[in-house]
DNA sequence: CGCAATAATGACTTCGAATGCAATAATGAT
DNA sequence: ATCATTATTGCATTCGAAGTCATTATTGCG
């Protein structure tokens, strides 16, 4: 029978005539505790339906069990996929999500109020953009982090990132193959890290690669905003013969926006390259080529790398650089 | 400086020279504490880098404020949304998310164990199956909870839930204009509770309608079982009328393989409707005509109703049933 | 200026589990 | 059977903030 009011070690221990102490040592693992007291224990506190108190045991234990993930409202649609994932290995490391989301700059000195006193035991922070000064802020409070998709060159932090400049130069040699005469580079906004390196590496290599034509626009990431920079840029512009979009949302944008308004044909016309391999980019009526985030094995090593800092905090800062995997579409021109 | 060791309100309580009681009293909204000590200790505080406890505050007045969010891994892909909406909305109410995911009922007593060990303030269970005897036990454990799209009639259950029958019935009024002679409904699976009641909801407007040619497949909500089920159908038959998909992601699917592998115009030959409203619905090569699901307001009252029930334990269960908007795609043949 | 009413303060207890330590029981060796 | 080990057990304390209550400082008002 489940009583009402909350049962406590101190009820279990009358209720099966032993102390205080020996209820706590039989539902914490690995402690001295004799058959007999364990069973006489284990019949009391499933008949009073008793559980330990998390939050007792995290004030005296000062682990609190739970990780802090922050997930930056300005996430890309793999988020969702990766957040379960997060969830469901911490859950297997017996350790629990803390949700926050980070809508801009402004709300950043609540929450990390908030991450102060929940005592979190680590933080994992998808795509966020922390100044160094916050990241020192983290190593004061003794709190390990680890950015998700976010390099840091230089900087004392724990990253784990999909390999850009690798992928990006896969995307660039698939481009090439068509001997294009001008590029058209689609970045995200300006205040998001990940876009500002994938457009500077895109840009750097086109460099490298010899193009000469190269220009440059700016989205949000969104769908709309494919759509409106390719109908902006193509009031002045002759189509341009390939275009390098920082995301496949909004590569998807470019290619309705071409289809739909310009009567531009894909890939004959323009050839069109995305980031991220998000489930839609496969969807037939668009197909892309793209770099797709090996999303399970970043965040396995986000985990894997949270989890030793928490157990050991002096272990030294890492990043580990995943590369993901070219899918061939349709969407870029053969020769 | 921030120390490196935990501060404590009675480390601040003897730099400042008063008692620990008093430091308590400045961090509690609302408490008698004279100007001049209130100085005293938020100088002390901040010198020190103090931040109140949460974990102790918790244990003390046996409020967590945490919200277990249960999110199930069938769910749909509004749910990234609608769960970074539970996370704003709880945080403008001082409460943060503690996120579970749910992957199949095997892990539910043990997610529920979770759940009573965090003395969580309430549960929102998104999309989540829960048999009567589980909301039983968190009568039982007073923890209020509530269930996001999912009508159970009859329980003494809270909900929120989008006004299916008013929707699918606006589809099929939108369908019914081209005097379809046939229909296919393509339904969720059969362990989905939201898929069972959109299809039987389907089925059963539709007698009322008088169509008399209706057939029904059975997929997995996802793109690919979208193409399959037509593809195995027009197999053996010939082209439907009229496909009526239990949510966006296969009517996409549907479109695809129809445009695809079978030469099928939408919507002169075939007319499509979806539900949800998915951002990916309202693309170019899309536009499907389909309801889109109120979710701000869902979450909205959702919250409400959870704090509602945290505040007043007392009060009776509650639904509420919201009404989607009919957004006309493109995807349903005129006249 | 005096007294009542109110505001501010600190000492002490509480929440519920974990743990160091000392006491006791069980085991083994001789 | 005796003594040395080792395994169990319970007592008392701890974690850090919050709240109760009695005490002291302030304020208002006649």
């Amino acid at each position: 029978m489940t009583r009402n009011k909350k049962v406590t070690s101190y009820d279990v221990a009358r209720e099966a005539g032993v102390s205080q102490s020996a209820v706590s040592r039989v539902f914490r693992p690995g402690l001295s505790v004799s058959q007999k007291t364990r069973d006489k224990v284990m019949t009391a506190a499933n008949a009073m339906g008793y559980r330990p108190n998390a939050i007792a045991r995290m004030l005296i234990t000062k682990q609190s069990g739970m990780v802090a993930v922050i997930v930056s409202s300005r996430a890309n649609v793999n988020y969702p996929e990766v957040l379960s994932q997060v969830s469901k290995q911490l859950a297997a490391r017996n350790k629990r999500v803390l949700l926050f989301t980070l809508d801009d700059a402004e709300g950043l000195d609540d929450l990390f109020e908030q991450i102060w006193t929940f005592q979190v035991d680590g933080v994992i922070a998808l795509a966020a953009h922390f100044e160094s000064e916050k990241l020192a802020q983290f190593e004061q409070h003794k709190i390990p982090v680890v950015l998700y998709n976010r390099n840091v060159p230089g900087a004392m932090a724990n990253t784990v990132c999909c390999n850009h400049e690798q992928g990006i130069k896969q995307l660039i040699l698939e481009l090439e193959q068509s001997n294009p005469k001008n590029y058209l580079v689609l970045s995200g906004p300006k205040d998001s890290d990940v876009a500002n390196e994938r457009r500077e590496i895109a840009l750097s290599l086109l460099k490298q690669f010899g193009a000469k034509d190269v220009s440059v626009l700016f989205g949000d990431y969104s769908y709309q905003s494919g759509r409106d920079c390719l109908a902006q840029w193509l009031e002045k512009n002759p189509t341009p013969d390939a275009v390098i979009c920082s995301n496949d949302t909004m590569a998807i944008g470019v290619i309705d926006e071409a289809r739909d308004n310009h009567n531009i044909h894909i890939p004959n016309d323009m050839s069109v390259v995305g980031f991220d391999g998000i489930t839609s980019s496969a969807w037939k009526s668009y197909q892309i080529t793209t770099i797709k985030q090996p999303l399970e094995q970043l965040v396995k090593a986000a985990i894997e790398m949270l989890l030793e800092h928490i157990e050991n905090p002096d272990s030294p800062p890492e990043s580990r650089v995943l590369t993901g995997a070219l899918i061939k579409g349709n969407s870029v021109k053969r020769i």
